[in-house]
DNA sequence: GCAGAGGCTCGAATCGATTCGCCGACGGCG
DNA sequence: CGCCGTCGGCGAATCGATTCGAGCCTCTGC
């Protein structure tokens, strides 16, 4: 705060009264008689002073009330994904109103030392977003200060987390899929490990991918009774859908499955660019349930998450934590939006 | 931050050395012998000391090392603007790495008491969003605490700005449309003033927006001897952007304006919906230079702001005002970028 | 008129570190 | 052998508020 000149002594002092008097003039968290809070507040007013230092005032509270939420790994690519962009609108929406404040901590890469503020901001409580739970050093750091987190789309192993049940939604796509007749599906999916490039997946194995989310809506799929004729593993990302499409429909599919929206969505354009028409040609169907106004006639269908929901969450759970509770673990459904793709 | 039961005391008790020797081994700000900061670092160790403090840390140097952004006031709308997000990612990318943390802070909207947040965290500077500066109770609040700020696309009339020189960018596309050979524009603004509804706006008057950045590059447009024929006031979403489309093709324009990308693709999406080849039977062209990988073939002509340059110099001046500098007003250059929907 | 009961105010301790001036000890040099 | 420079550690003040128990003053009721 600087050169603050005024401090709450000189306002005291000013208007004759002690500092704890002056003190419950502002916090109001104490008796005080309207006409003493009106003389300090005046004081106040004349000396230009800029209420309660926050620092201070955290300092003896023992709470910043501030939270911190760390984004993914790649910030730049967090930023580009509305669906981390809505969760941490739910996050600060529902934050801001309660008086708490949001810190915006970018997760260090994969093995590099995390971000002074990663270990040095003050905070009550941290935000996990789903991509950074992968950065090793990220977590380290933050358990090394010991602050309570909670995860978002995470496993909750390791604490409290909200998640959504993708793996039954993907089920229910699945089924969707089998009751319109498609046997030949075709898959792009999230990266199977944290860090790995976009190209094919080899089909026929049984292995199972590293990441937990990749795992879990896959799992969805196969235990829907389908089994990709072709995989593809890309990032959240409308190219990456449409190199992921291009390639998929080598194998003749007739339908495509996207992990996330975004990757639905070039999934489309490239079935559209093919010359194939939606759904008559092929089917479409995605993982989200964002907005996406630019597809023009066609409404995707898709597993819609309540994303913002699922923030909103989140950041209970995380003022839980800053007052010293101990928030369960949240799942929330996910619901099969059918548009006019499948 | 709560429980911790250990403090830098313990730590320094534990290691058999004073207080401040011990706050030396933390901060390195002293001389100290490495036998001497390797005890207290064992000690502290040994005792599971979290690190210094971060708020009686702040409270002591003076600073807190939190950058406060304020996002536009309508928070989700913010949230839904690539534009803002990619200037937040600026400033974050920017911050993390020198030590400083990013609050996120929603501005109050309209006239609506400002969140608490906003008059009581702990920051040393904050970044105003453009949109977020239009709400008034929201600058009301923060001038009361005297809280450096930095403006980034306002007018930087009240202290120092990041800015566009969005004006002469729209005369220099302008110039290029007449250049083509169009004399039919009709022209998607931006809101004309604070809060202001989507729908026509009557042309032929000399009435000049409200809004700053709708009268700048409105300017920049009759610089060049473009008047549109035909106007339509919206938000920067490709909803809008359609809508505002279809409404301005009944003018019969050989040329679409949008002033976002946003609504530009929109202004596209609207043109093919009428069946009308671009650019052969209408133009298109747009504001920022934003990421639209599903606009299929075409690539928007637009006028390209460095939208994470503005960012970090936004977060740059924050920095300096932080530290007691007075950072100049910074004006960059926009980019014609022409793409293939002129 | 007095005792009791509130309602306000005030003192003082405390939150957890940073930082500056001072001092002791040790080593080099005359 | 003694003096001075320097390096490293120590004490104490300070940052700016919050908060609780103690005390005072006034009003009420008998």
């Amino acid at each position: 705060m600087g050169r603050s000149a005024t401090t709450l002594t000189d306002v005291a002092r000013a208007a004759g009264v002690s500092l704890s008097t002056a003190s419950l003039a502002f916090s109001g968290a104490g008796p005080i008689s309207a006409a003493t809070k009106d003389k300090v507040l005046a004081a106040a007013a004349e000396l230009g002073y800029r209420g309660p230092d926050p620092v201070a005032a955290s300092l003896r509270r023992g709470r910043s009330g501030v939270i911190g939420v760390v984004m993914g790994s790649a910030v730049r690519r967090s930023f580009r994904d509305p669906v981390s962009i809505q969760f941490l609108d739910g996050i600060v929406t529902t934050l801001a109103p309660k008086g708490y404040g949001t810190l915006l901590l970018p997760a260090s890469a994969a093995d590099e030392t995390p971000d002074a503020m990663l270990t040095h901001a003050a905070m009550d409580a941290a935000v996990l977003m789903a991509g950074a739970v992968t950065s090793t050093s990220t977590i380290a750091a933050l358990r090394a200060r010991k602050l309570p987190t909670v995860q978002i789309g995470g496993a909750g192993r390791q604490g409290p987390a909200v998640r959504a049940r993708d793996k039954d939604g993907m089920r229910m796509l699945g089924e969707h899929l089998r009751e319109r007749g498609h046997t030949r599906v075709a898959v792009a999916t999230l990266p199977w490990s944290n860090g790995a490039t976009s190209g094919p997946v080899e089909v026929g194995t049984t292995r199972r991918p590293a990441a937990p989310i990749t795992a879990r809506r896959l799992d969805g799929l196969r235990e829907a009774g389908v089994e990709p004729v072709a995989m593809w593993q890309c990032g959240s990302l409308v190219e990456d859908g449409i190199a992921a499409g291009r390639a998929l429909l080598a194998e003749r599919p007739t339908a495509l499955v996207g992990f996330s929206d975004l990757i639905a969505a070039g999934l489309l354009l490239a079935a559209r660019e093919a010359g194939l028409r939606v759904p008559e040609d092929i089917a479409v169907a995605g993982f989200d349930g964002i907005d996406l106004p630019w597809l023009g006639e066609d409404t995707l269908t898709t597993l819609v998450q309540p994303i913002a929901e699922m923030g909103r969450l989140a950041a209970e759970g995380a003022i839980s934590l800053a007052v010293g509770g101990s928030p369960k673990t949240v799942t929330v459904d996910v619901e099969l939006r059918i548009g006019t793709t499948t």
